[in-house]
DNA sequence: CGCACTTGGTTTCCAACGGAAACCTGAAAC
DNA sequence: GTTTCAGGTTTCCGTTGGAAACCAAGTGCG
């Protein structure tokens, strides 16, 4: 079988798609998840510096495009906890590839860093760094 | 050999990596030159919906991080070919994944937007779908 | 009773980012 | 001399993101 998706054009599906799951917030969150159900105020603290607002939209996005699901427990005060569907699951293992990449590689990264940046100073001009504004 | 990184927190460096790489514009950049060295233009126009300030930013920073590398030559106009380094075609099996991913479950999550929007629009109020807007 | 505290959000405000389009540099070709 | 190409940068403006405040419902505490 065959897809006549093609990822590079804007008028594909999949782009959308892409554009989705292709965020810091939404990986944090599903790999996060890959761990197992977890309840909403659990996330905010485990993912360090994501706001409220940004994990309440993210997790609203994930949940229809079928990634996670959300059950609302009527405890007091309510709990609600989110989970990976089989969609979800089906992703964790690219999902973690990349946002483990990161780790494993961190070194050469900043190796580069330093070189690039040693070059920019001495052609002058210099591209602003990120870190440095 | 351990690494003390640790992808959640959000004062380590790997963050930042994440944070250059959990990004759509780069996802599909990194992707395409897996398929051979580039020019500028040809990147602009086989992904569609870049702009050329977010390409030129874009490829800067995946310059400094070591992934691509940029090569100018002096022809006339100037001809300026971006490519893969060593770590960059390290890191381009989990893009391909991930990119492709989004081809192969399309249909899955297009099933699963309209049973979602299908019930919010039951349960009222609704979630104000993107596509919408 | 009245106040604090919990979860799971939404709202508000402002700064940062992204996209569209114009502009720029340099050289050749018309 | 002005049009064309590559490869950018700049400008302008609308959308997004983060920080912090606010909110509802219910329980515990004094």
């Amino acid at each position: 079988m065959k897809f006549d998706y093609d990822i590079y054009s804007d008028r594909c599906p999949t782009r959308a798609v892409l554009d989705r799951i292709a965020d810091k917030w939404a990986l944090l969150i599903l790999d996060r998840l890959a761990l197992g159900p977890t309840r909403f105020n659990v996330l905010r603290r485990d993912i360090t510096g994501i706001s409220q607002k940004v994990l309440s939209q993210t997790l609203k996005l994930l949940e229809r495009d079928g990634l996670i699901s959300r059950t609302a427990y009527p405890t007091v005060p309510v709990t609600v906890e989110y989970a990976l569907t089989p969609l979800g699951e089906n992703l964790t293992e690219a999902v973690a590839a990349f946002a483990h990449w990161a780790e494993s590689n961190m070194e050469a990264i900043r190796k580069a860093q330093l070189a690039y940046d040693r070059r920019e100073r001495r052609s002058d001009a210099g591209v602003t760094p990120k870190a440095s504004r």
